[in-house]
DNA sequence: ATGAAACTGTGATGAAATTAACAATATTTT
DNA sequence: AAAATATTGTTAATTTCATCACAGTTTCAT
């Protein structure tokens, strides 16, 4: 039974709300609030929760907490997945710090650069090491997921060493879209797109 | 004549591979080339050519210059589009970096920031200002779009100022979602959300 | 020249995702 | 306790998006 991602996204987004209602002592929340914070409507809500087998209260809404753990036996790993951040620049920084406090099943274990000055430095409570230590340190800590926030110009490279490092996830933050073989699972996401997207939906609004 | 969403993505990333070709001196491209740099089948790439208009040299490929020049009719403006990055954290500063150099109409004319040690401080070349001088600063330098990149807890404050300001655009990278009114284009990226997906794609993996 | 090969452009088809519509159920009001 | 109201769960319809299939060109080989 794999989800279609679009709602394996979404599910993360309803979770990150539902925690935050969470903290707020409200202990239920009814599809259209949920669907009024993430900008779609109750039915869409409703079909994902359905997707996922979980049925509310009728008339009460759906249990918050109820639904967390419902979303975290989807989503989740139960013994949590290792994660390293690799190019420890700006995005990498960011990327590590985002991170921190958000208690998690996903662990950033390790970050790597090229850089000398910045091996065995601490960012965010995670050591960076060598690029040259990645097999290894990806074997010894079992980390399945990297996070690749390089140069453009070194991700193809990287991309090859996290593959052969036996890397099973990774998320391209770079502007170059990589290729790995089946059974990774890659996703890319470019800013630079994103940002040209807006300014298109912007342009046509003001012609 | 509005382009679907996915479109406008790919075209947009499409360019930049052109540009490439353009550097590395590649005068002409076949859709499968195209696909195959994107991940995407040959089909798909003629098909949101179609969609722009433009038609190649049969049996030669797309022109790549060519080809660049109608993407950019359709996604850039005449007179291009100025851009500010509110909060320059680890992200912020990673997003501008990232525009810098990459020749385009969209400029990034202005940070903003609330800590004072930052303000008049430039990075890639860019000035921050005060957030207090935020709606002066977007009328006089006309600037239509926003990267939001500020903490989570000041996301929704800042969300209302630009919208005050008169912002058209707004890309969010924060991990709550904004609301803004109708006439007001918000994109939306959260970078955990991916993590999620990209954990939960390798967790079926393995199971 | 003639036939084979390599691409593109697009109508038709199919699949995926979203939305509409509504029955079922619980709660509140009168 | 009946009627009105609010909400979910789900089937069906619709819309959006991606793929198939193939005709039409141009180039290349013989």
């Amino acid at each position: 039974m794999t989800l279609p991602e679009r709602t394996v996204e979404r599910l993360s987004e309803y979770r990150r709300s539902l925690l935050q209602c969470l903290e707020e002592g409200k202990t239920h929340i009814f599809s259209h609030e949920l669907a009024e914070l993430h900008h779609n409507t109750a039915v869409q809500v409703r079909r994902d929760i359905m997707f996922i087998g979980y049925t509310s209260m009728q008339r009460k809404g759906y249990d918050v907490r109820e639904l967390i753990d419902v979303i975290g036996g989807i989503l989740d790993s139960e013994q949590g997945l290792n994660v390293a951040v690799i190019g420890i620049g700006n995005l990498g920084r960011a990327v590590t710090t985002y991170f921190v406090g958000k208690r998690s099943k996903l662990n950033i274990i390790a970050t790597f650069d090229v850089d000398t000055t910045k091996i065995d430095r601490v960012i965010s409570g995670v050591k960076c090491y060598p690029l040259g230590r990645l097999k290894e340190v990806v074997a010894s800590h079992r980390i399945s997921i990297a996070i690749v926030t390089v140069p453009a110009d070194s991700a193809a490279e990287v991309s090859a060493q996290l593959v052969e490092a036996g890397i099973k996830g990774i998320l391209n933050f770079t502007t170059v879209p990589l290729n790995v073989p089946d059974g990774v699972y890659l996703d890319e996401y470019d800013m630079i797109t994103s940002i040209e997207k807006v300014a298109y939906f912007v342009k046509i609004s003001l012609a």
